[in-house]
DNA sequence: GCGGGAACTAGACACTGTCAAGCGGCCTTG
DNA sequence: CAAGGCCGCTTGACAGTGTCTAGTTCCCGC
């Protein structure tokens, strides 16, 4: 077998089978029944059962860098910005439901335990506090207002606990675009408050 | 035994359990081992393990709802009334972890199908939906923005994911309180903008 | 006193994650 | 070319899980 090819096609069948299953889904043996390999193949390029995880959570913060990072070249206005990285964050979640899941819940990661996982992570804060900076650059809340929005917006979305506010998933992603939307009025009706 | 005595042997059981060990931690068997019975007992009292979750999250929308419901009633200003929802919000969710992670995680209770659950939840909602349609009764966004807010806040705390934000429980604490006061004063501002 | 059901126990089954041991083929070294 | 060793993988085992099926014990209404 090729280098490291098993190893790919662990963690494939594992966002495959998460996708199918969900979380509660994701079990070592069928990952590597899929894989087309004995039970104990996968262990030997990932040492436990959550090692694969957080290979997918690593993985997952990776992309979730990358798309900051474009939609922040993207958008020179700094306002603007922020919300635009708030869509690129909930993008995310949607289109990436199981590594979002794993990237926020310690009971199946412990992700500050794996390095490359952290190393992503903290890649993928820093293009989000360089954006909040380039707003107002003396207030540390800022950043965290703006993430625990879209954080909150992404979690309720991707666990359909929006059906109170809007019927559908089209719907609510609309709203939950809304919402940013709002956000950003808010930050801009204060700076033009504070400016004249 | 007295009757539902060993039902709520269990769900206390199961909270300890949780409560020690994590939410990975909790197991039908070993829940039984503590409270003193067979294996087989406690599925006299639930029909299946989600059951169990479930039950404690409607207890937690519950509590939430009743909270919630007090936070509303001590403070006469909409605007405050709000923040002090958010914080509210907060604090049931550092208070009462498992609980509230539970009624947020689908992968381990799918609460739209336990009717007392989704009853419960649905009350907690009702608070604060009022609560927002007293700042701005046209404004369906303005509680899908304070709700994101606040859960984004209580889940991004619970995870420890703010290690980056502030060093320690106390200060992200701390942060997420500013975090909402920060907003009560943005939504104040654009009222004062609409207003004058 | 008796039938029936409710609360509980005991045993089994298929499944899980992981440890230990074994096997075949390639790479290196002699 | 032969020998040794390691790497990737397989097989088998073990303890633990959720849940099904069958008992057992005890109380309550007739």
């Amino acid at each position: 077998m090729k280098a490291d090819d098993l190893r790919r096609r662990v963690l494939d069948a594992s966002l495959a089978l998460i996708g199918e299953k969900g979380l509660e889904g994701f079990s070592m043996r069928e990952v590597a029944r899929r894989a087309g390999v004995s039970h104990q193949a996968p262990y030997h390029h990932f040492p436990d059962r959550e090692a694969i995880l957080a290979a997918i959570v690593a993985e997952g913060f990776a992309r979730l860098r990358d798309s900051s990072r474009a939609a922040f070249d993207a958008e020179p206005n700094a306002a603007r910005r922020l919300t635009a990285l708030g869509g690129a964050y909930i993008d995310f979640a949607l289109a990436n439901p199981a590594h979002f899941k794993l990237m926020f819940r310690s009971e199946w990661v412990r992700a500050e335990k794996h390095d490359d996982a952290r190393a992503c992570a903290a890649g993928a804060f820093d293009v989000l506090a360089e954006a909040a900076r380039a707003v107002s650059p003396n207030d540390p809340t800022l950043i965290l207002t703006a993430w625990s929005l879209a954080h909150g917006l992404a979690t309720l979305l991707l666990e359909g606990k929006l059906e109170r506010i809007a019927s559908g998933a089209p719907a609510q992603r609309a709203a939950a675009r809304a919402a940013l939307s709002r956000f950003q009025s808010l930050v801009s009706a204060e700076a033009r408050a504070k400016g004249g």
